[in-house]
RNA sequence: GAUUUCGUAGCUCAGCUGGUAGAGCAUUACACUUUUAAUGUAGGGGUCCUGGGUUCGAAUCCCAGCGAGAUCACCA
């Protein structure tokens, strides 16, 4: 059994539990409890003079317990909030026998437990909204000590804030920060705004494959995984573009998807390996028409999440309402430098880096340091919303040719807190540019670009059909959420943000101890002393393993007969 | 990947230039009929992240490892 030492406070909640079922009653009934009011809605609505909420049925998580004597206050939470209970000992046993009060209530409930119960609502002497308890029902006993957070006058005191217990068990930072709570409900809020544009539009929301063959449609390294029947190697997507791209070809005017991609890259408040994109693409439009649609989504969002475009973010009010700012890629450099780069070849470029104390190297072709230079001079500084367009070619090998402008394509990035918030083309439909594209990023590849696209010889021929003119985006999910709920690290926004796995100690199993001829009283001791495989026990001295072992036995008063030196010897020997 | 900070009771944290481990909450027992960070009295609870080293002696100093945070880099 490898579970962990019980402390203290969990050995005497088992205890709890075991005298629960004693007395006959069951701490994990099956029975439905029928709740017919929520903490906010009392909150929100009750009055004396409306005398109302006198026949209510409530259930919840005790978070609280304050007991004096026959009287006792019990803070409950449940999905809307706290409420108060007042419990008193004479209202819950009405005869002689008061033992639900003094044993049950009092011994067998713990913070942390579920309790359902029935009563009126009242305000106390103290003003505070709180229900009379007539009956109460054990829902859910809690073997596992919460962790105490208190809070008064807005100052919260012992705060649970260990990020990584937090990521790790979100349970319990539901439980014990249910402002955390907030942030998830607007993502979703987030996410059903966005549907309901989109659907409203007439576009098609569709599901395309998650396991692909080749990956592609953005620029990244991919997870790879394997078939059994096919005996094939498959990727989890990085992006689903050529998919929906392919349902264009098929004659579907508008589509989207909300995309689980996956990217094996690194970590950190901007990245998680898994993450959210929404991905929509539209027939016979381009990429003027997208940024009005980004705008107009984008800003509809904000109004249903805050009912107002303005939305605070860190020490900036970003402000969403249309039109957001338009700079070309040249014309964002030239008004955050005062550089014009428009008409630079490459040497002018890495010079003009150098001056702007940007790192550049060898490889870096054209469009490499003007991504390079925009990059360290003007993202950061782009708080409001703001549309780039217009980028260098060779980072964009499925984007469109510029209508008017050689060397750059008909792409957008909107940025927003000096981060992007999404991309998008006038999407790339000629077979044949588009298969001398994938051929340059197969040269990189060989050059060593482990993030070079793959030639995917079924797009090219969906796109050889023909597919029409489309504007196409991606817009992060997790990063918009970010944004919307003023959240400084991807990993508030996600769950169950990808972690290191907990480490255990390993611990091997009693038989094995026994077999060396341990008797089992010692077995425990020889586990609390440090020992919890027999290999540690192997590469031990024999004397000091007896010293530790009898001195834990005489430490602890546990008042077992030490066993010999010899018989330590020969446990350690047996190995 | 680099730099840096951190890891002590169920939780939040203190622990100085090395000398036998501390507080508050939680928990246990008792008291208390409108409390609200309830209160009062008395208890119990520790692999000081792991492994080495220095030392008569390490939670503390040194080295290595594991885990986490922050910043930077990579990743559009």
């Amino acid at each position: 059994m490898s579970h962990h030492e019980l402390s203290e406070q969990e050995i005497i909640r088992r205890n709890t539990l075991k005298e629960i079922t004693e007395t006959g009653m069951n701490p994990y009934p099956a029975a439905e409890f029928t709740v017919n009011v929520t903490a906010k809605e009392i909150h929100e609505n009750y009055t004396t003079e409306k005398d109302n909420y006198q026949d209510i049925s409530i259930a919840g998580r005790i978070m609280s317990r304050r007991i004096m004597g026959s009287a006792s206050f019990v803070e409950i939470q449940d999905e809307t909030g706290r409420i108060q209970l007042y419990f008193n000992r004479d209202a819950i046993c009405p005869g002689e026998d008061k033992n639900l009060y003094n044993n049950v209530f009092k011994k067998m409930l713990d913070i942390g437990d579920i309790i359902g119960i029935k009563g009126y609502v009242f305000i106390t002497k103290m003003g505070e909204i709180s229900v009379h308890v007539s009956e109460f029902t054990i829902l859910c006993k809690s073997v596992r000590p919460l962790p105490i957070v208190k809070e008064k006058d807005g100052v919260v005191y012992d705060a649970f804030s260990d990020p990584e217990q937090r990521y790790r068990q979100r349970y319990l930072d539901l439980i014990v920060n249910p402002q955390i709570k907030d942030t998830f409900i607007k993502r979703t809020k987030l996410m059903n705004s966005m549907r309901e544009y989109l659907n409203q539009k007439g576009y098609l929301e569709v599901e395309t494959p998650i396991l692909q063959p080749l990956y592609g449609g953005a620029a990244a390294r991919p997870f790879k995984t394997h078939h059994n029947t096919l005996d094939q190697t498959l990727y989890l997507r990085i992006a689903n573009e050529l998919y929906l791209k392919r349902l264009i070809v098929g004659g579907f005017n508008g589509v989207y998807e909300f995309s689980k991609d996956f990217r094996n890259e690194g970590m950190d408040r901007f990245h998680n390996p898994e993450f959210t994109q929404m991905e929509l693409y539209v027939a016979y439009k381009d990429y003027n028409w997208m940024m009005n649609t980004v705008e107009e989504m984008v800003e509809k969002i904000a109004i249903d999440l805050h009912g107002t475009t303005e939305v605070k973010v860190g020490e900036n009010m970003i402000n969403f309402k249309r039109p957001w700012k338009r700079y070309t890629m040249f014309e964002a450099i030239k008004e955050y430098t005062g550089i014009d780069i428009s008409l630079m070849d490459e040497t002018q470029l890495s010079e003009t880096a150098k001056s702007l104390h940007i790192e550049i190297n060898e490889t870096m072709g054209k469009g490499k340091l003007i991504d390079e230079i925009f990059g360290e001079t003007v993202e950061a500084k782009l708080i409001q919303p703001t549309f780039i367009t217009d980028y260098p070619i060779e980072m964009s090998p499925l984007a469109k040719k510029h209508r008017s402008v050689e060397g750059l394509v008909e792409r957008f990035e909107a940025i927003c807190n000096g981060k992007e918030l999404c991309n998008a083309y006038s999407e790339l439909n000629d077979p044949i540019d588009q298969r001398e594209r994938f051929e340059q990023q197969l040269v990189l590849g060989k050059r060593g670009d482990e993030e070079a696209m793959l030639l995917d010889e079924d797009f090219l021929r969906s796109l050889e059909f023909g597919m029409p003119p489309t504007a196409g985006l991606g817009i992060g999910i997790d990063r918009l959420s970010m944004i919307m709920t003023n959240s400084n690290s991807i990993q508030d926004v996600i769950f169950f943000p990808q972690m290191r796995p907990e480490k255990r100690i390993q611990t091997d199993s009693d038989d094995k101890f026994a077999e060396l001829g341990i008797p089992a009283e010692w077995i425990s001791v020889i586990q609390k002393a440090g020992y919890n495989t027999i290999d540690a026990i192997k590469n031990t001295n024999p004397n000091k393993l007896h010293q530790e072992i009898c001195g834990y036995n005489k430490k602890n008063k546990l008042g077992l007969t030490n066993p010999s030196q010899e018989d330590v010897k020969k446990w350690v020997i047996t190995i």
